[in-house]
DNA sequence: AACCAGGACGTGA
DNA sequence: TCACGTCATGGT
């Protein structure tokens, strides 16, 4: 068994099954969920959750996931939270909405030329070279909408996936494309895998590297 | 009360 | 190509 393979067994082991990406109406139905839904890759079910996860997606970069979470209540609240009732609401009313999220100015600009994106879409799967023409969508949002809400094969990688990588001596190189090639060839190209991979890194980092600690080596893995 | 969080962009070397 | 400054809020 390869690398990839064997760590993904551990942290499944340790921490078992995430249920990424997390969506507001699951979150109201059962809080104790905080929205995820682990053992359960039906999501999403249409067009409305699939936005949701593409503007948690922009929404999220370099950002806590709780205020992203207030955002996105903002914009749903404010029936925004649909391609084509996004593009309706002004400028300055946007900002105020996301403002929870932080680069209120940027990131407002980033949701509304992925709305116009999105809607001209029309149940199509866009590609990766079309979400990176978009300003505003880099190479680890465009993985995260392509894995999470149109279910594509594509490996994810963050900031905590480098840095275990490069804790654990796994790839020298700590480019984008070059860790996420790793993966992708030590693994089948299964969604669910993927999916649940990116979530265990980002849980196995979120417990060993926050506060400027890195905790030494994990030896179970 | 600094420091950080599920990055991306623009700039200058 | 690549390092570096910038963007902003809320929690610790």
């Amino acid at each position: 068994m390869n690398k990839a393979r064997s760590i993904y067994k551990m942290l499944l082991k340790k921490y078992g099954y995430q249920g990424w990406w997390p969506l507001l109406e699951l979150e109201e139905k059962d809080p104790n969920s905080r929205g995820y839904h682990p053992g359960d890759y039906g999501y999403p079910k249409n067009d409305a959750q699939r936005f949701e996860i593409c503007c948690g997606a922009i929404l999220t970069q370099n950002t806590a996931w709780k205020n992203v979470e207030a955002a996105l209540r903002n914009l749903r609240d404010a029936k925004a939270l649909q391609a084509e009732q996004l593009l309706r609401v002004r400028l300055p009313q946007l900002r105020v909405l996301i403002r929870p999220a932080g680069y209120f100015n940027q990131k407002s600009a980033y949701l509304r030329t992925f709305a116009a994106f999105f809607r001209k879409l029309d149940e199509r799967i866009p590609g990766r070279d079309e979400l990176l023409g978009l300003k505003g969508i880099g190479p680890e949002t465009a993985d995260s909408m392509l894995l999470y809400a149109f279910k594509q094969p594509k490996f994810v990688v963050d900031a905590y996936t480098k840095r275990m990588c490069s804790q654990l001596g796994l790839i020298e190189s700590s480019k984008y494309d070059d860790v996420k090639g790793f993966f992708e060839r030590q693994l089948p190209r299964e969604v669910p895998l993927y999916q649940e991979y990116h979530a265990l890194i980002v849980e196995y980092a979120k417990r060993n590297y926050t506060k400027k600690i890195t905790c030494p080596i994990d030896e179970s893995l």
